[in-house]
DNA sequence: CTAGGGTTAG
């Protein structure tokens, strides 16, 4: 038997000797060390832990490792560690250490970097304070690599002070970790420090390498230092050095965000003759580039060459076609990745949400952070608020509270970006005291923050309240911008206050040098034409320096319909049919005025212009969230399973409606034909349906909160004011124009919009 | 095969 048992050891250690062996064989060999016993010899379960090692096994690793390696060495954990620090697993790698203890055993000089990298990768800065301690006490903390590598620990923990001590204390500073400590001030932003920095170092006498000018470059192209950041590169050519890699991926952000598409074009080229294609930063840079540049020739050129599954590329060439107006393309793409098992990350998952909302699919974007979840991708600090504008469009409240939960679930308390969004998005919901109280919970509000608060308020129609928090705003120090003064004059055009409006007006390029802008006009144009100084407006828009554009003219239009103003609508509507040919609420709104004076032979001639240009009227569509869903009603449109219901609910409220003293609106029905038929086309209105099929689901006291894609018609602005009171419901209407609170027959407009 | 740099989502 012995001789038998010698070969047997034999092949098994010949085998396991072998470098090339795979993992199923080591596995075969394992089963015969355990049918044999032969744990105890040091020389198999040494190669043996190798193998799995060097295949990332974790758990047979430490399997090995607790239960039958007899006398694990220091060099047996040197080198499984480094298997797993190779192949980026730096979870494996700590908890390797922690196991190395349990053993007895204790780090030298030359393991201990892998465990503070590993702290760095990880951004753990717990145990990376616990080996600085360890090698603080064991003397090896004066070795100046192991010193650098806790610089650059604490970096990567954002402990810049602690870095920058330790910095100090070095004897010896060479250029790796001057570099090091550079490119973390550069990189957060810091870069008069880093510029501070990379000066002194030279005068220190040592000189800078690619890396160190990398480290620059990073930091000028994200602290939105464009220019400086090409002049910067420049510098590096002149200084003699070929760019690399790192180089190129740093620069390409400041030419795409100066849309310089020559350039890139050139430093593609340059990517090619060097053989950095291949290089992820470089590809995904260049299709981000490329994308921003509008050129998506070079996107599909660089895209068709590379390892499409690298989820960087991959999530730079989706965005990119987003961003080019291809969002079906990029679903498309996304689709087929995700059906083939490639591994997206948070990123890509967040990218086409984003995206999504961009692009008006907010049921989608929902149902995509539905699913990233159930692809086990966790949703982050930037997911958060490229979903929460989705529920604010869709006003799916629900929704928009569930998301909120979740972003306080995952510890995002104070993210400005979260609280922007989140105001906006309370506000578009109809809930304008939630939507303060997230203003007034925020730390650090920016002017995205005020602004949304502003804009809340003044689509509410709360003139008064978007007044005063512009007052406090300035009083807090915060410059308004365009954006700021849009607010309070749309505001003010809703409440029809002239004085504060013409004040405000001037205010804004007199006292803060904001240049006067379109937006600022057709506020003005709204607010005087509709309190009836048409003729006023008409002045300021003859008097503009700019060019009057739809939204000035269509003002202008609209308000003529509500007073009946047939000459200058007529002006208007000119304008309109030459800058807007194919928008059929144009049309609309000039018929309107011809149908309210009787002028049928005019109404048939712009329907005939209308037919003649195959423009159909927008049919009128309404949201409601009922429970998780989202209910569509488009106007005319009989297909909700509940229609038979709302109907028959509608048909009773008519009735009482009635009695109360409401008459339908048929003079706003265009159409040439009997009362009868118009109170059934009004009947029909989306706004109208959606708040039926709301009282026939939402449990009472409920309020309802619906959105309508076109103004709300003044016969639902009217019946909807009388069912609040007969259903004692508050009713949420937001139109596109701003919102309408029913609540107990009264709106919150006072009947002026 | 034991220290430094980069891309893509708000």
């Amino acid at each position: 038997m012995p001789s038998m048992f010698n070969g047997i050891y034999n092949i098994i250690s010949q085998c396991l000797s072998s470098s090339t062996i795979t993992l199923s064989h080591a596995r075969q060999a394992h089963a015969h060390i355990l049918k044999l016993d032969l744990y105890g010899d040091t020389y198999i379960a040494t190669r043996l832990l190798s193998h799995y090692a060097n295949n990332l096994c974790f758990s047979q690793v430490t399997n090995l490792v607790l239960h039958f390696f007899p006398n694990p060495t220091l060099p047996s954990f040197t080198s499984i560690i480094n298997a797993f620090a190779r192949s980026h697993q730096y979870d494996a790698v700590l908890r390797l250490f922690s196991l190395m203890g349990h053993k007895g055993l204790a780090p030298d000089g030359f393991l201990l970097p892998s465990a503070i990298k590993a702290c760095a990768a990880l951004q753990a800065l717990k145990p990376g304070l616990q080996f600085h301690g360890y090698a603080f006490a064991s003397g090896y903390a004066l070795d100046s690599i192991l010193a650098s590598s806790l610089v650059h620990m604490y970096l990567k923990c954002d402990s810049i002070g602690d870095a920058h001590r330790l910095f100090d204390e070095m004897p010896e500073r060479d250029v790796v970790v001057w570099s090091a400590i550079i490119a973390g001030y550069s990189r957060r932003g810091m870069v008069e420090r880093a510029k501070e920095m990379f000066s002194e170092m030279r005068s220190e006498g040592v000189e800078p390498n690619l890396v160190s000018w990398n480290g620059m470059l990073a930091g000028f192209s994200n602290a939105g230092w464009h220019v400086e950041a090409v002049e910067l590169f420049k510098t590096v050519l002149n200084e003699g050095f070929l760019p690399d890699g790192s180089t190129v991926s740093c620069v390409l952000p400041a030419l795409g965000q100066l849309e310089d598409g020559v350039a890139a074009k050139q430093v593609h080229g340059y990517v090619i003759k060097q053989g950095l294609g291949s290089d992820r930063f470089v590809v995904s840079a260049l299709l981000d580039i490329y994308g921003k540049c509008g050129c998506i020739q070079g996107m599909l050129k660089v895209f068709d060459e590379v390892d499409q599954r690298e989820v960087g590329s991959l999530n730079a060439f989706l965005n990119g076609l987003s961003q080019n107006g291809l969002i079906d393309t990029a679903l498309e793409v996304f689709r087929k990745f995700l059906d083939e098992g490639v591994e997206l990350n948070v990123v890509t998952w967040t990218s086409m949400i984003s995206s999504c909302v961009q692009n008006g699919k907010d049921m989608e974007a929902l149902e995509l952070f539905r699913e990233m979840q159930a692809h086990g991708v966790e949703p982050n600090a930037v997911t958060i608020p490229s979903l929460i504008p989705a529920c604010g469009n869709i006003s799916a409240l629900k929704h928009g509270k569930q998301t909120h939960c979740f972003s306080l679930r995952k510890g995002i308390f104070d993210d400005v970006y979260v609280g922007s969004a989140l105001i906006d998005m309370y506000a578009k919901c109809g809930r304008i005291q939630l939507s303060r109280l997230c203003f007034d919970k925020m730390l650090d509000p920016n002017l995205v923050s005020w602004n949304a608060v502003l804009k809340g308020y003044a689509m509410h129609g709360k003139a008064k309240q978007t007044i005063e928090m512009f007052r406090i705003m300035q009083e807090s120090g915060m410059e308004p911008d365009e954006i700021s003064y849009t607010c309070v004059l749309y505001a003010c055009a809703q409440n029809g206050l002239t004085e504060e409006g013409w004040q405000y007006f001037n205010s804004l390029s007199k006292e803060h040098a904001i240049e006067t802008k379109t937006e600022h006009y057709a506020c003005m144009v709204t607010l005087l034409s509709r309190v009836g100084k048409l003729e006023e407006a008409y002045s300021l828009i003859k008097e503009m320096p700019l060019e009057p554009d739809a939204c000035i003219w269509g003002a202008l239009l609209s308000s003529c319909r509500v007073h009946h103003n047939l000459s200058l609508g007529e002006i208007a509507a000119e304008k309109l049919f030459l800058l807007e040919p194919d928008n059929p609420g144009n049309y609309i709104l000039l018929s309107n005025i011809y149908a309210s004076k009787g002028m049928w032979d005019e109404v048939d001639r712009i329907r005939d212009v209308m037919k003649s240009k195959g423009l159909r009227k927008n049919p009128g569509c309404s949201w409601i969230e009922i429970g998780n869903k989202v209910h569509t009603l488009v106007a005319g449109d009989k297909s909700h399973p509940q229609m038979q219901e709302i109907l028959e609910k509608l048909e009773k409220l008519s009735v009482e409606m009635k009695k109360c003293g409401h008459l339908p609106k048929t003079g706003l029905v265009l159409h040439d034909v009997e009362e009868q038929e118009k109170e059934q086309i009004l009947c029909g209105h989306s706004e109208k349906l959606a708040v039926v099929l709301g009282l026939l689901n939402m449990s009472p006291g409920q309020p309802l909160q619906v959105i309508k894609n076109l103004r709300i018609c003044g016969d639902c602005h009217s019946a909807i004011k009388f069912i609040s009171s007969l259903e004692g419901r508050e009713i949420f209407v937001r139109d596109t124009n701003r919102f309408h609170h029913f609540k107990d027959g009264i709106c919150s407009c006072g009947d002026y919009w």
